[in-house]
DNA sequence: TCCATGTTGGAGCGACGCACCAATGTCCTG
DNA sequence: CAGGACATTGGTGCGTCGCTCCAACATGGA
């Protein structure tokens, strides 16, 4: 009991900061956001919890990687791809579909990583100038010079931007957790059951207190999350393109 | 030790929900977002916890509340207050001053209470349709009917507004947690002195890497939070503007 | 060969949310 | 006015969490 030979043979794959911030993901993904713990990646990796704290220093700094792995790799893909021709819109040339191009790819990487949302959000409450913030930053800025917004402006542009793909990222986290996968087989009818009990409860609601909310909750229940996104993207954009009437007109 | 006469005598003042939320909203003020636990919580309150769960269901129903408690609070004192001269802008006459009027008590009402950024956007992801969406699309919605917004596009319309507001305010929740009170005085140069840190970081990055984030470096040190807020919502409504060709232009 | 240095696994600490319950207050009924 | 039904209270304890600390091991250079 006291004499153990501790392990025959130790770590059958060396542990790296790596290997535990693709673990965590990993975690994160099949299990939900609220398995991410010590004890789980230690199991996950037979290892023990002081070999995690050698590698990454505290749990926050673990999310933080993972977020910031995730996000990452969710940029690269896109600079990778040529052109998006099959992303939901035609093929990437003007400026405006390189935004959306962005902007769709970090939705798409939410979706696929339900976790995602409520992660960023704080991340970018607790450090609003962190690696996430200058990911995203950058990569709307490139497009953002050839829109015909001067220099001075480019960064009120850009945050106003980035400002709302958070926001509308972050109420879209669908998939209520859990069984993950969440593809379009029964997932979407999963969502449009959630968005039918919403929009119903909305419905019910007082109209003296309410009108606008009675208003419109037909269109929160037929509503696509996606083309609602896009939507927005394009008012924001012709807001901009608005302010500097160099280039005009946006498709639709 | 056994048959102690448990207390002379009971309840100083009758506990309540509402007292309970009170308290909680008072801890996360003065002690950060870290401090409201259900220990503290009964320490201040001086009770127990069979109380204090009792009267709130659960750890996350009572932030829940105290979210519901600010937000209901900062966008009744909206509509009390007849027009607003003083707050930033003319008077709240055309349907643009009042959505300013609505973001801006919202921004105003985070400046407040920093802990209201992350706990919103968690809430946010959590219930995407609670009562923090419902009440900010009800306040946004009134005037918007009168911008000229068909309405099959209230709901497209309203939500991108509020979600630059969500995705703005979470990025602008300062004061670093701890000392709170954070007005005006030494809050200003705490704050001037953070985001001077930030650009910093951002003007010794890789120009191969970031172009674009060490061009714009300089406005993130200069820039003012409050003033960025409005020029956002003033892009998303000459977008929304544009797109309606019944009325035009916005000041500025 | 042998030790310096970098890694590993796990026991243990303090703090957390919450379930549970005996003791007490409150108020209605007879 | 007695007494019991019921709401409310205070507190103890359970399971779990993040994290610290340290002995046991591995490994490479002298």
């Amino acid at each position: 009991m006291a004499t153990q030979p501790r392990q025959s043979q130790r770590r059958r794959q060396v542990l790296s900061r790596e290997r535990i911030v693709e673990a965590a993901i990993e975690l994160l993904d099949t299990a939900g956001e609220g398995a991410l713990t010590v004890r789980t990646l230690t199991e996950r990796l037979s290892t023990g919890s002081g070999a995690i704290y050698h590698h990454v220093g505290t749990m926050n700094e673990l999310l933080e990687a993972a977020i910031d792995s995730v996000i990452a790799d969710a940029l690269a893909a896109l600079s990778t791809e040529p052109a998006a021709p099959v992303r939901g819109l035609g093929a990437a040339g003007t400026p405006e579909d390189e935004i959306r191009a962005v902007a769709l790819g970090l939705f798409d990487a939410v979706t696929e990583h339900p976790w995602l949302a409520a992660q960023v959000a704080v991340q970018i409450t607790r450090n609003p100038w962190g690696s996430v913030t200058r990911r995203v930053f950058e990569s709307i800025g490139r497009p953002m010079r050839a829109l015909g917004v001067p220099q001075r402006d480019w960064f009120a542009t850009t945050s106003t931007l980035v400002h709302y793909f958070l926001g509308a990222i972050a109420q879209n986290a669908h998939t209520p957790h859990g069984t993950s996968d969440g593809r379009t087989p029964e997932g979407e009818a999963e969502r449009a059951e959630f968005l039918d009990t919403a929009a119903g409860a909305w419905q019910d609601l007082d109209p003296d207190d309410y009108p606008f909310i009675r208003a419109i909750a037909d269109q929160v229940r037929e509503h696509d999350d996606r083309e609602q996104f896009l939507t927005g993207i394009n008012l924001v954009l012709r807001g901009i393109i608005a302010s500097y009437p160099t280039r005009h007109e946006i498709a639709r």
